[in-house]
DNA sequence: AATCGTCAACTAACATGTTAGTATTCGGAA
DNA sequence: TTCCGAATACTAACATGTTAGTTGACGATT
């Protein structure tokens, strides 16, 4: 009854198991398999052709990222959000940006700053053309970017990891009318702050944007409840 | 020919895997196996009468978080150290705890400073002692201690995985003489902002404190080349 | 009708068998 | 002696068999 919602494992590179991770996390992350369902390892293999030793490592990853709730010997399912969880993930997300923020002001280059500069050109034509889709993988690309240019390779997906949680509650949220074109805007503001190798205006502007993302998150709780645990 | 330098699973809880996870990861982090050690997975098995598949997740799980090196189809050996690494990682954890240490500063109970100035004398008691396995011991679990109370229960564990490799690369560190009593010193700084909920001058404590791990790491690289990979 | 205990079905966890890729060694040719 | 290549031994990766713990349903008892 349930229709194959997993990407094809064909299409990815890597291990058996870590082919297996990226189609389950994207099918996690993309909401296709929402919070609370559970994950049979025997479809899963089914599904995707293949026996449960690469299944059985990518679930033990997803769990150690915290994506799914592992129930030993009983089952595993997709984790519920929770909005302490996502406050904690904003918390460690900020320190990383405003850190990286502040570092990029002071040593960038000209050539980020170019590529800087062309990300938010094409933020602008997307919001232009109301493609929101485009909008939101440029704007995680804005972020990523940042990262990347602190030197650090490795921070890029540290931080990407943190954020796991908030990247999935923004599928909940809908482009609000308005919001993406403040987005750009604010992403503006940071990018005037570098090219002027002003850490602090950086951090400050950083801070701003981020706020408005939780802001928009906590309502989330009482709009979804099924997707929410107590606690 | 090996001693068996493992410590003995029957000691942990949790699941197998769980505790072959932890053996191992005691082991790398204490440089009992030292960089560039190769784990042989029958031996492993072997030494703590388990079969493979704990270990192999064990393993998965030491190679997501970088401290081992896995070859496909050919071997897998602990991880060198890279000075590059190790700043990445000194970059992040100054980040996360910076931020900690300012909210903590503007939020912080009486309990939490009254756990802190405990955990301080007892710093200052080992410190005389000449207790440092004890020192070093007490003055991570300040760090968590600072992490916790920030309300964010998952921001201990991030900062402390992000901070993996320089915790194995401070056991190179030989207790330098006057060191202790200077940490301590920078610790108590640290909470005398927290007592005066400053949390300006708390993050620029922390700072200063962090730098120091840094500035002594440095020399490392060409103190024990054999642990080192050049790229 | 409600509750409790038993049992059957299902799952993760673990053990073990198999495959395929890598590295090393050893022998032969130059 | 040196260099090259084939064969072998070893490893991680994958597949599959087995175990044990959990859950839920069903029936007996009150």
């Amino acid at each position: 009854m349930n229709p194959v919602t997993l990407t094809d494992i064909e299409d990815l590179s890597g291990s058996l198991a870590q082919r297996v991770y990226q189609s389950l996390r994207e099918a996690v992350l993309s909401m296709e398999y929402p919070p609370g369902t559970i994950l049979r390892k025997g479809a899963i293999c089914e599904q995707l052709g293949v026996s449960r030793s690469p299944v059985s490592e990518a679930i033990a990853r997803l769990s150690a990222e915290g994506l799914v709730d592992v129930i030993p010997q009983s089952a595993t399912r997709v984790s519920c959000f929770s909005m302490d969880e996502i406050r904690e993930a904003s918390f460690l997300r900020e320190a990383l940006e405003l850190a990286a923020v502040a570092k990029v002001a002071e040593q960038r280059s000209d050539e980020q700053l170019t590529q800087l500069t062309r990300n938010l050109r094409l933020q602008e034509l997307l919001v232009e053309d109301r493609d929101f889709a485009g909008f939101y993988k440029t704007d995680e690309e804005f972020h990523a970017l940042l990262m990347e240019f602190t030197g650090f390779p490795g921070a890029s997906s540290v931080a990407s990891n943190v954020s796991l949680q908030l990247k999935r509650a923004r599928m909940l949220l809908l482009p609000e009318e308005g919001r993406p074109a403040e987005a750009v805007k604010e992403h503006k503001a940071i990018v005037d702050a570098i090219r002027q190798s002003d850490p602090v205006a950086a951090q400050a502007a950083m801070k701003l944007h981020l706020g408005r993302l939780i802001t928009q998150l906590e309502p989330l709780e009482s709009q979804h409840p099924t997707f929410f645990r107590s606690r």
